[in-house]
DNA sequence: TGCTATTAGTTAGCTCTACTAATCAATAGT
DNA sequence: ACTATTGATTAGTAGAGCTAACTAATAGCA
C-alpha cells in the first residue's frame, strides 16, 4: 500500500541521516592515518577481504580501473600494498596488504571505532540492544 | 565493567560497518546530479539549515577555510549559490542557496532515499520498527 | 584619535582523487 | 596466424583537500 511506501521512504531517510551523522563524526579520526581517504578505503577492503585485482577492487570501491591504479600506486610507495601479476593471467595485477598496511588500517579502525563507542556510553542497554539489532538488519541491505 | 565497553565497541563496530555499506550504496545516485561530493554535501547543509557564512561551513564539513571558498565558487558559478556581504561586518561572506539549488538538492536526496526505501521493501512491519528507532536513537549521538 | 592585533576570506601552490581517451600487453576466438 | 577482447597503465583535466601568505575589516586600547 501507499502508507507502506511512505514509511519506508521516512525510515530510509532517517537512517540515510543517520548515517550521514555517523560517519562525520568518526571522521575526523582519520587525520591520524597520514593516508587520504580513498586510499584508506581500498586498504579496508584488502584487508578484510584479501587481495583483489585492480580491477575488482575498482569494482568494489565505485571507481574506474585508472583511479583504482593511482590509488595502488600511492598504496604500493608508501609500502601498505604490494603488486603481484597473477600467474594464470599475466594482465591481472593483484594486490596484497602488507604486514605494515594491516597495522595501519587496523589502528584506524580501532581510533573509528572507539570513538563512536565513546559516544554510546550515553545510551542504555535497552537501546543498544536496538542499535544492534538495526546494524545486523542493515547487514543484510 | 569492562565487559559492557567491550559491548559498546561491538556495537559500535557494526554501526560503523552499516554506515558505510548503506552510503557506499546510494552513493551510485548522486552521479545524476552532475556536482561533485563536496558541493553536494556543502549545498546540503545550506539547504537544511539555512545560509551560512564560509567559515561557519567550512566548520560543519570538517574542512579548511581555504577549501570551503573553493567549493562555494564552484557552486556560484553553477548558480546554486549566491555569496552576499553581511551588512554588520563586511569581512563576512554568506552563501545563500538559490531556488535552482535548493531543485538540485532535493531531488538528489529524493535518488538516494528512493533507492535505499527500495531495499527496505525486504524487511517485515517489525523489523522495520527497529531501524525506525535505531535511526532515532543515533541522531542523539 | 591612531596604532596594533585579531579575524574572515581569498589567492597561490601543492597533493590526492576522480574522470575520459588513448595505449600497451596478454588472452581468446576464429 | 589474425583479430577482437580484456586488464592495466599513461596522459591530461577537473574537483577537493591542505598550508602559507595576503588583503580587508573589525576590535582594543593608549
Amino acid at each position: 500500500m501507499s502508507s507502506e511506501q511512505a514509511r519506508r521512504a521516512t525510515i530510509a531517510d532517517a537512517l540515510h541521516s543517520g548515517a550521514i551523522k555517523l560517519l562525520r563524526m568518526v571522521r575526523s579520526e582519520d587525520a591520524a592515518a597520514g593516508i587520504g581517504p580513498a586510499q584508506l578505503s581500498a586498504l579496508s577492503v584488502l584487508v578484510f577481504m584479501g587481495e583483489k585485482t585492480v580491477g575488482e577492487l575498482a569494482a568494489l570501491e565505485q571507481v574506474r580501473a585508472p583511479t583504482m591504479s593511482r590509488i595502488a600506486d600511492g598504496l604500493v610507495e608508501r609500502q601498505l600494498v604490494q603488486r603481484h601479476s597473477a600467474t594464470t593471467d599475466r594482465r591481472r595485477v593483484r594486490l596484497a596488504v602488507t604486514a605494515e598496511g594491516r597495522k595501519l588500517l587496523l589502528a584506524g579502525k580501532d581510533r573509528r571505532v572507539r570513538a563512536l563507542a565513546k559516544r554510546l556510553e550515553a545510551f542504555t542497554a535497552g537501546e543498544l540492544t536496538t542499535l544492534k539489532e538495526a546494524a545486523r538488519l542493515i547487514e543484510r541491505l
